[in-house]
This record gives C-alpha cells, structure tokens and sequence, in this order.
RNA sequence: GUGGAUGUAGCUCAGUCGGUAGAGCACCAGUUUGUGGCACUGGUGGUCGCGGGUUCGAUCCCCGUCGUCCACCCCA
C-alpha cells in the first residue's frame, strides 16, 4: 500500500478491445496483399547497435539526432531501440548474406518503433509500423508494384489517400544538383529561417521541406531537382509516371518532398490522409540503392516503404462482429458440471462462454446475448432430470430439446 | 525542445459565486410460474490527477508537479 500508481511511459499506449481488433485487421489486411506481391515475414531484433542507425538514417536526421532511445547495455555495448524498420532489415539482409546471392529478396515486416518525441495526435514514442523491403531489383517496375501495393492495401482498408512522389536522383545527378542548391541557398541565406540557415551546410536539401511559409516563398525559384536529373534517373521517372498513369492512379509530383531519412534516392513517395489531422503521412518510402553498401554490404539496389499503423487507426471501419459461438449456462450446480464436459468437447472447434454461476434462463439469454453468442446450451431443472439439453439459435430463434447423448460437436 | 488547452464514477461530461458531488451510457439485480436485444424500477461505483499554500473549511482560489490532448517541430 502507499506505493506509487504505475502508469504507462509517456506517449506509450495500450491497445486493447476494438483498438487491438483494428490493429490485428490492418496487419491481417496488410500481410494477405504483400504476400501475393511476393513478400515473406522477417523478423528482427528491436535493439540494435546505435551504429547502425546513426550510419544508414544519418545523424543529421532528428531521428537519430535526437529522438533514439539509446543506452548502455550491461555489456557496455552502444545500443538502441529501433526508430524505424529499414536499417535492421538491411543489416539482416548483409548479416545472413543475401547480398552475396545475385538474386531478389522481398521481406514484409511489423513492429514496435521507438522515438523520444512529443507526443501528439497520430505521433507516440511507441508506436507500430508495416513495411516492406525488396532488395536486388533496379527496374523501376519495382517502384511502380510497390505502390500498387500500398494502394491496395490502403484500398482493402477503404482508407482514402492522397499520393505524392518526386525523384531524389542517383550518385551521379544528385550531388552537382547539391552543389547548385547550396550556391543558390546561400544566396537567399539572410532570409531564411534558423533552422534552414543549419540546414544549408548538413543536409540542403531538407532546406526544400522547410514548413515555413517565408522560406517556402523564398524556394520558389530555387533550382528544382527534376529538372537536373541524370537521363537514367529522368527516363526512370517519366515511366514510372507513365504507369500509374495507366492504371489510373492519381498522383502529385511535389519537387520539394524529400524523405527524411538520409539513404533515400531516386523515387521517393509519400501516402498523404487529409482526415487525421497534422501527422498526416499514413505511409512514406522510396529507393535507397546505396544503403546495402554503405552497411558494407555488396551493392544491391533496393527500395520499401512503411505504413504507420496508429495513424491509420481511426481511419478503418472493423468489419461488423457476427453472432459467434456457444454460450452455456445452467439454472443448478449439477448442470454446471455437465456442461463443463460438454464445454471441453466444444471448444475444440468452437468458441465456448461457459458460465459458473447459477442463474435463471432469462438472466442467461441475457448474458448469452451480451457476448455475441450464436447458440445457448441451458439445462434447467427439467433438463437435468430428464438428461436433456435446451438449445437456442439466438439469430434464428429457434429451439430443440435433444438428450444429451444425442449432442454432436462439430 | 516551444506554445495553447485540459485533468470530477469504467466511459462521455455537468456542478458547487469555497460548506467533501450529479446525469447519461456501461455494469449488477429485479419487473411473480423457464425465453435475449426494447422499456421501467432499484443498486454497486468517486479521498473531484498528485503535492503544497490561502481559509474555520478547498473538488472549486493560488503555486508547483505529473499526465493527457492539440499545434509547432519532426515523421509513419
């Protein structure tokens, strides 16, 4: 007594009842339509070397740079709890030496992320996210697929969206583009915010994703990367607007959409809700050819994407529950025990309520009802002294009584 | 990290110009013989976030603290 109430964390939450329900049919929804894009489950470690995030999501990124949880293990090791799903995947991918195969690997996965940040609507520290990886295909069809797929699933969930993409370019077009941007910024640089003054030297182009609507004004002749990309890189781009173009997929090219993390390149997207509020990106990815790489692995182009699960909660309608199961009660203690054997038989096949307490028949139909059960099993008084079962389908309202040995379990 | 709002039953909220609280929903039980969803009646349930201060007295006023929500920022 006297001891403290203990809370969840800050910005850590319980998912429960019809929270927990939504969030089994959005992975249930998510993982049947990756699988037939070809997708199988990986499964990785939450806690990870810190290394492996400040070298793949950058420690210019907020992310890393102030957002992981980190720590010191018992073992002194620098660790860190995952604040996003790629850079593990592709660490398992060099770990178990895929890159050594000159072949594809698709990986769907889900989980737990970790950022100390603020919490707000659609943003918790802990918090759950889908993906997808595929490693070893250049083709931009692979981009096209993946978000197909990402329509898809959005479109089983009758979520609605609004999908943006850009070009980030490759090695060879993004860093002379880089060098005219910094000149060009540089220029402007008085009459930039703060935060893009910083941003000039780390990372300029996070400069084009600057909130602020001076700033934004100031970028409007600011030299745009579509128009300097390389010819593979451009042709890329066209036909990759070309396809969704054929199959009718709406879509906005936003110069200024740059992904967050450090190893994107080339296409990069974005799934936008206008109905959650300010946290409004349901579901963000791209390539990121050089990241195997840079993880010392053998180059492999590769590209995913991630969906945030809590963001698209209140957007998903549960299917509607339907009666389901038996419910058992009984009006006297004998009766009890015998549908307690009963109730074992059953529930091999079937979801069973039995009840201990001894209560009258309409108390039971109540309860029965309450539950969502399809049939009551009841032995009253009657029943018991005449070795039979009264059962009620409480959709159809019918009713039998049949001796008890008469019961089949199916 | 910054700003605004907020914290009263399981949930959604009312209320006391300072005298230790109420509604709806939910839950439980009844509405006479063994028939559910509706209706009616009754009941359980709150040290009014926590800690200090002012006061004869605080849930209400003041200060602090913690949490929550929303926005900035960031991102899924």
């Amino acid at each position: 007594m006297g001891a403290k109430m203990i809370n969840p964390l800050r910005g850590m939450k319980d998912l429960i009842f019809e929270d927990s329900q939504k969030f089994v049919h959005i992975v249930t929804t998510a993982i049947k339509i990756s699988k037939n894009y070809g997708y199988s489950y990986i499964e990785i470690p939450i806690l990870e070397e810190t290394a492996l995030f400040k070298r793949s999501v950058g420690e210019s990124s907020d992310i890393v740079g102030k957002e992981m949880y980190q720590f010191q293990d018992k073992g002194d090791n620098d660790v860190c709890m995952r604040p996003e799903g790629t850079a593990g995947i592709v660490r398992a991918f060099i770990s178990n030496k895929l890159d050594r195969q000159d072949s594809t690997f698709r990986f769907y996965y889900y989980g737990p992320m970790f950022r100390y940040e603020r919490p707000q609507k659609g943003r918790l520290r802990s918090f759950h996210q889908f993906g997808c990886e595929s490693f070893g295909e250049a083709s931009v069809y692979e981009d096209f697929m993946i978000i197909c797929m990402i329509k898809d699933i959005f479109n089983a969930l009758d979520i609605n969206f609004a999908l943006k993409i850009n070009s980030l370019g490759c090695k060879d077009c993004m860093p002379p583009y880089r060098v005219k941007l910094v000149s060009f910024l540089s220029d402007i640089k008085d009459e930039l915010c703060e935060d893009c003054k910083r941003r000039i030297d780390i990372n300029p182009i996070r400069v084009l994703d600057c909130k602020i609507e001076r700033c934004q004004s100031m970028l409007c002749n600011s030299p745009k990367l579509i128009d300097n990309l390389c010819e593979v890189c451009d042709s890329d781009f066209e036909k990759l607007k070309s396809l969704l173009d054929s199959v009718n997929i709406e879509y906005e090219c936003d110069t200024n959409l740059v992904r967050g993390l450090d190893y994107y390149n080339k296409t990069a997207f974005e799934f936008i809700s206008s109905e959650i509020g300010s946290q409004s990106a349901i579901a963000g990815g791209g390539r990121y050819d050089r990241l195997v790489e840079f993880l010392d692995g053998k180059s492999t182009p590769a590209i995913g994407f991630a969906i945030g699960i809590e963001r698209i909660m209140d957007l998903v309608q549960l299917p509607q529950a339907k009666r389901e199961g038996f419910y058992l009660g009984s009006m006297n203690e004998k009766g009890i025990e015998n549908l307690c054997a009963i109730s074992l038989n059953l529930v091999k096949n079937n979801k069973v309520t039995l009840e201990y307490k001894v209560k009258s028949l309409k108390s039971h139909l109540k309860s029965a009802d309450k539950i969502g059960a399809k049939i009551i099993i009841f032995i009253g008084d009657d029943e018991l002294a005449n070795e039979t079962l009264w059962i009620k389908d409480l959709e159809t309202k019918e009713e039998k009584i049949i001796r008890i040995d008469e019961l089949e379990f199916s």
